[in-house]
DNA sequence: AATGAATGAGGCTTCATTCAT
DNA sequence: GATGAATGAAGCCTCATTCAT
């Protein structure tokens, strides 16, 4: 019964401005959110900053929360996104010596959060945060027994039980310095970030031999 | 109308009192921030807690903030005061290694954190949270730059512009896995503060020769 | 721009096409606000359960007051309707006895409340908050006076000054046990309606000598 | 440990000040509630009406509901005082015949009705108002059980099984004229309120044989 | 100084209504 | 005309802060 509309051209630009218009929210809110803070942000500042009304933000978002957790959502499928490229990338590059891999995986992360500053911002903020320090541990658990079996196949002797605890220092070292690198200037920033390489290769070589 | 009170020997039992009082209401107020969160805190909850009216908060306090501030500052002062007696102890120690120095004061810091369980959860909360972020960031800074020199004695070799670096580069990893430490089960935790030993030790020691 | 309808025969199918959209909403309407009444009732919700959008509803009724203003008078004009065939049947009926006219009278208006379930729920739901309160009061006060000269026939030995009272305790008795029966289960209710005609043949009996 | 404080003159005039607050805010919102309805009622206008603001509604009553639920229940409070007080006065005039009693009782709710205006009007205007018509119900369903054994005693050929059925519809029907009664003048409320004795008493008369 | 009732600004959210497509 | 996204006024409620006792 649903008669093929033969000229999409009126919905296609409703739904573009549709999108559009949660894309400037959830950038919006990102913003304020990184700033000051979930509790500290207000719906209406978002919706003002967004170009919108408060009205349309509640249009798309049941409520601040939900609109708090599309954000981290998005944010999670894309570290998960570049994770997976970077592990795949490691795979496919098999010679590679595992420092190279891990520089250029941290280089991949400082870029991806250059590009995603607002994004980084908040997971931090939010990390620790109450509700959500909760969520945020778990991204980085979940990065930590992924990564674990590749600190056992790169070290073979450290004993199995210990894999996570060094995949865990990891993660979590480079994710505080990367979001310390961020706060500092571009020059700082630079030096922090190759200083991490360096730190980083200094912990794990004697577990690679 | 006021009657004159004939004893002023009073005074001083009152002020203790005072004393007393704001203490403890800085006390649940550590508590409630560290619980809660700066915002969702609410100076009611505090007052109860303290067993004192709000009436009594604002008479010492002028506002929220205010009230954070003077924990945020007792918070400064007692670390500052460990990092001098960290830094004292190891002067007095000239012939110990600095490894050994190194993981007393990790330790020490531990210890600290779990004895003042609360403080720390305060900062953490609020070092990256919009207002108090840089604040945050100034006690960090601070004792980098205190770290330097002490980072130049034992890497003689190291460019003197390098120092500061490295010393935030110690100050934030530790910081970032105390707090970590802190999240976890007490088992976890102890790998956790030990495995950072490893971490800074391996990461100084080529500096160090 | 707007191409030119060459056959303007479509007029009348558009016509109807309204017309059913509108009586769709009336239905609607008078569902929702029998369900949870009128201030909780919610144009989107409406809208809705008509199969429209909320813009087409706007097309038709200027706003929700309005819109609720169209099913009470649907509902006046469906009362009065009854109330005149009613009073035609009991006039082409002069030899029957009141008592029997009056139980047939009763009877219509509760298989009419029985078949406009939500006409009367929605009467009885406003007819007494706030606004409309008074406008519930105008139609028993116009039936009750139309009405009166009849009971004045009845009984002539009633002071003229008393009919209309007369007349308006048995319509608003009337109406509010009418108005329980509905709230009751199906054999109480048929129980509540029996009494009822009862009740008023007692009372007007001794009137009618 | 609690010392006696000798002057109470403190306290208590607090106390007093914060009982006549509630006692205002109830008042308010009873008019209010009166004249509006549950829905349509603000808290802010009760609080103004009050004359206070709405920090001090709040401090008393945790939200909308609750503050109606509290003039509902003084409400229902107050008629089963009346109530029992008519039952006991009944039970101590054995003598005198169930008319003259009835008669009383009505007059004796008519003053009440009057002296309580507003409690009247909240109470119909919620009677039949979504959520709370129930609750609404349950007040008329508790009376007439309460009267259906005196049914019993007055009427001992009527069917226990119709006793409860009788005492429904006198209370029902009392309870819509009295509620009629209140929204018309003085002279016309007064004739209603006796012509309902009539009713009643040519309903029952029947019964008691 | 201590108390806690009172205040009211401001936040979140809903929903009647408008308007561009 | 139909659609439904957009708007924003307004309501409920919280909580930092004040002030009378």
């Amino acid at each position: 019964m649903k008669s093929e509309r033969p000229k999409e051209t009126r919905r296609v630009p409703t739904q573009d401005r549709s999108r559009a218009r949660v894309a400037r929210i959830v950038d919006a809110a990102t913003e304020v959110f990184a700033e000051v803070g979930f509790e500290a942000a207000t719906t209406e500042a978002i919706a003002e900053r967004a170009g919108t009304s408060i009205g349309s933000l509640y249009q798309f978002f049941p409520n601040k929360k939900a609109l708090f957790e599309a954000i981290w959502r998005r944010y999670l499928d894309d570290v998960r996104l570049l994770f997976e490229r970077l592990l795949s990338d490691a795979a496919s590059r098999a010679t590679a010596d595992w420092r190279t891999l891990m520089d250029d995986a941290i280089d991949a992360f400082w870029e991806f959060d250059q590009s995603n500053l607002a994004f980084r911002a908040v997971m931090m903020n939010v990390q620790r945060s109450g509700a959500f320090l909760a969520e945020g541990d778990a991204l980085n658990r979940a990065m930590a027994e992924r990564i674990a079996p590749i600190i056992g196949v790169l070290a073979p002797n450290l004993p199995a039980s210990r894999r996570v605890l060094v995949a865990t220092m990891v993660v979590e070292t480079l994710s505080g310095l990367l979001f310390l690198a961020q706060r500092r200037d571009e020059r700082t920033a630079r030096a922090i970030i190759d200083e991490s390489k360096v730190m980083i290769r200094r912990y794990l070589e004697p577990y690679a031999e």
